[in-house]
RNA sequence: GCGCCCGUAGCUCAGUUGGAUAGAGCACCUGGCUUCGAACCAGGUGGUCGGAGGUUCGAGUCCUUCCGGGCGCGCCA
């Protein structure tokens, strides 16, 4: 409808320049929108107002030549000029109640586009290091880059989801250890554990596991373990610090490597990385988040002093201090990158290299990120590398979520990772519901803190938006019941052959907001902003509710009870189809 | 100090390429269930859109500057 106003008006606007009227040479930007206040039609038009300047006349005598060059059309069923020379357009009785035959028609399709098609687009969430379980955290974006991925597929894009498995890296070294550590403390062995290790208390779960698999195959002298190692970081009473926290931990690792040798080392390490990972996965699968691929960054390990090499032919590297720094200040980064340390070892941003190498390679059109806010000084240098690789950088996007934040009780809960005194996001799942958590996660703009409200979120009352919303859905199911109670039956082409009876302003409200949906859609997905669709559903929900309570559907009049019926059927749909793109359910019974 | 994000009603937030009288929810006040579900609805109170300049027919939206808040600025991952 939108786009055949936007046709009618650049006819229209072809004319007036034959006519003479308005100069050839003006192009404006021919745009119809919808309108806020239904006293001003269904869409406007600001075209008149553009082209004012150029044509050396008023607005609204320009509006009245664009309005007189406009062909006649049965969908509309009058256009006035207002204000200051916006065109408003009313859409004529027939066509506003014809979207209920096209949702009925569409059924769980409609409102998906085809404004992606050919595209294909990589979706990057979560991709939390393998070293503990995921908390709160995580949750806002995994369900934001899941919504995201739904969004996008909705719009036709080929839609990829992916996690990045870090399970190459230092920290997974240290998780491998602390699991050995505790492993040897449950057959008898006494010392300190080490204050750089991972103390949670899945790592016991670990370690038991590992023990009952095992038996004692895997036990050390530990005395022989610690000696000579560099003594980890002690506080005096007085504050001051002695000993090296990280010297002792990397020198553990190695003594624990010799003591173990490498294939019973690499036992240890895949057994705490495999139970990490199987506790994410299904934790994520809770929570309604599906991948399409698990990457591990060891399988690209390899590609990571092919992607240097290229660089440094390519003339980007340069080597200072002993170690091989990325000229990134020559894309926009405000200082230059290291890529190779002095000890020769690959910094974790050249393994970030081999990785957008890689997807690039792997032939996404558009790669997207969701990465946490506190990640956002890795945007720039990103890009360089990207472009630096002879990549276009616009093929990656960035989108930095920010940080949701606990309440309960009013009261703020305290985060930190540190001291393992963190809420997970099982537990947030079992206290709040997966409905609730999702939907909150997603209902804020992402560039916005999130203020999560856990009593909010529990609460089964009308200030909770997601039993809203769900409530109208169960509503609609609770007539469609009551129907066949009565012993009366809803028969669909009866009612779309009666939508002329659907004549009252509620009506005309929801037959408005019903074909809103599929233009919602498309800029939700376009600008990855699934908040857009929560407010949608409470709009949509809004609406069903305030027409429940001003008209009866189960009437005597069939004709009428019919086209009543047919309306709520396709709210329903929309209902459905917005509340499974955030992966909310839609309960017929609360 | 530099960079990114944010600042809209008492609180939490929407506000589509710049568009008409800035909107919701919560809170507060008033009214509505012998009726298809009151987990609902209708109405009301509440605003210098952080401040100041600028761009133009028109600015919450764009530009400049200042103020306030969050986050980030490792040969960590």
């Amino acid at each position: 409808m939108k786009t055949r106003l936007e046709e009618q008006l650049a006819d229209a606007l072809a004319t007036l320049k034959s006519d003479g009227l308005v100069p050839p040479d003006v192009a404006p930007a021919i745009a119809v929108t919808r309108t806020k206040d239904p006293t001003h039609g269904d869409f406007a038009s600001n075209l008149a107002m553009q082209l004012a300047k150029p044509a050396g006349r008023k607005p609204r005598d320009v509006a009245e030549a664009l309005i007189a060059a406009l062909p006649s059309s049965a969908e509309v069923r009058d256009v006035v000029i207002a204000g200051p020379g916006f065109i408003n357009f009313f859409v004529s009785d027939a066509t506003q109640a014809d979207v209920v035959r096209r949702v009925l028609d569409d059924g769980e399709q409609y409102g998906r586009s085809q404004v992606g098609a050919g595209k294909r687009v990589q979706v990057e969430f979560v991709s939390a290091n393998p070293t503990g379980p995921l908390h709160v955290g995580h949750g806002r974006g995994a369900a934001l880059g899941a919504t995201i991925a739904n969004l996008l597929d909705a719009a036709g894009f080929d839609v990829q989801r992916e996690y990045y498995v870090n399970d190459a890296g230092r920290q997974m070294s240290i998780l491998a250890l602390s699991v050995w550590l505790r492993y040897l403390e449950k057959g008898g062995a006494t010392f300190a554990f080490p204050s750089n290790g991972y103390r949670g208390e899945y790592v016991h779960d670990i370690a038991a596991a590992l023990r009952s698999e095992v038996g004692s195959d895997l036990e050390r002298d530990t005395t022989a373990l610690f000696s000579g190692v560099t003594d980890d970081e002690t506080v005096a009473a007085d504050g001051s610090t002695s000993g090296d926290k990280e010297a002792h931990v990397d020198e553990l690792i190695e003594a624990a490597q010799a003591a173990l040798g490498d294939n019973a080392w690499k036992l240890v390490f895949d057994h705490g990385l495999d139970a990490i990972i199987a506790d994410i996965r299904g934790d994520l699968a809770d929570f309604r988040v599906r991948y399409d691929e698990w990457f591990s960054e060891r399988s690209i390990e390899g590609d990571v002093a092919t992607v240097v090499e290229r660089l440094d032919k390519a003339g980007h590297l340069y080597k200072q201090d002993g170690s091989t720094w990325f000229r990134s200040t020559a894309f926009g980064d405000d200082k230059d990158r290291v890529v190779v340390r002095s000890d020769g070892r690959t910094t974790y941003f050249a393994s970030d290299i081999a990785y957008i190498d890689n997807k690039l390679a792997r032939g996404f059109d558009q790669v997207l990120y969701v990465f946490g806010a506190d990640h956002h000084g890795y945007v720039v240098r990103m890009q360089a590398a990207c472009e630096a690789l002879g990549h276009d950088p616009k093929r990656l996007e960035f989108l930095l979520i920010q940080f949701a934040i606990l309440y309960r009780g009013g009261e703020r809960v305290p985060m930190s990772t540190r001291s393992g005194s963190f809420v997970t996001l099982r537990e947030l799942r079992e206290e709040v519901g997966a409905d609730a958590a999702r939907w909150f996660y997603v209902m804020r703009r992402y560039q916005q803190h999130l203020d999560f409200d856990l009593d909010l979120a529990k609460s089964r009352s009308n200030e909770n938006p997601v039993y809203y919303v769900q409530y109208a859905h169960a509503r609609i199911c609770s007539v469609m019941r009551e129907l066949d109670n009565k012993g009366l039956s809803f028969d669909q082409a009866a009612g779309l052959a009666t939508l002329d009876r659907l004549v009252e302003p509620q009506e005309a409200d929801l037959l408005t907001l019903l074909a809103t949906w599929p233009e919602l859609l498309e800029r939700a997905a376009l600008t990855r902003e699934p908040h857009q669709v929560t407010g949608y559903l409470r709009d949509l929900a809004n609406g069903l509710h305030t027409y429940y309570n001003s008209h009866k559907f189960l009437v005597e009049d069939d004709a009428l009870r019919q086209a009543r019926l047919s309306l709520l059927c396709a709210v329903r749909q929309v209902l459905v189809n917005g509340l499974t793109l955030i992966d909310v359910s839609t309960p017929e019974v609360m």
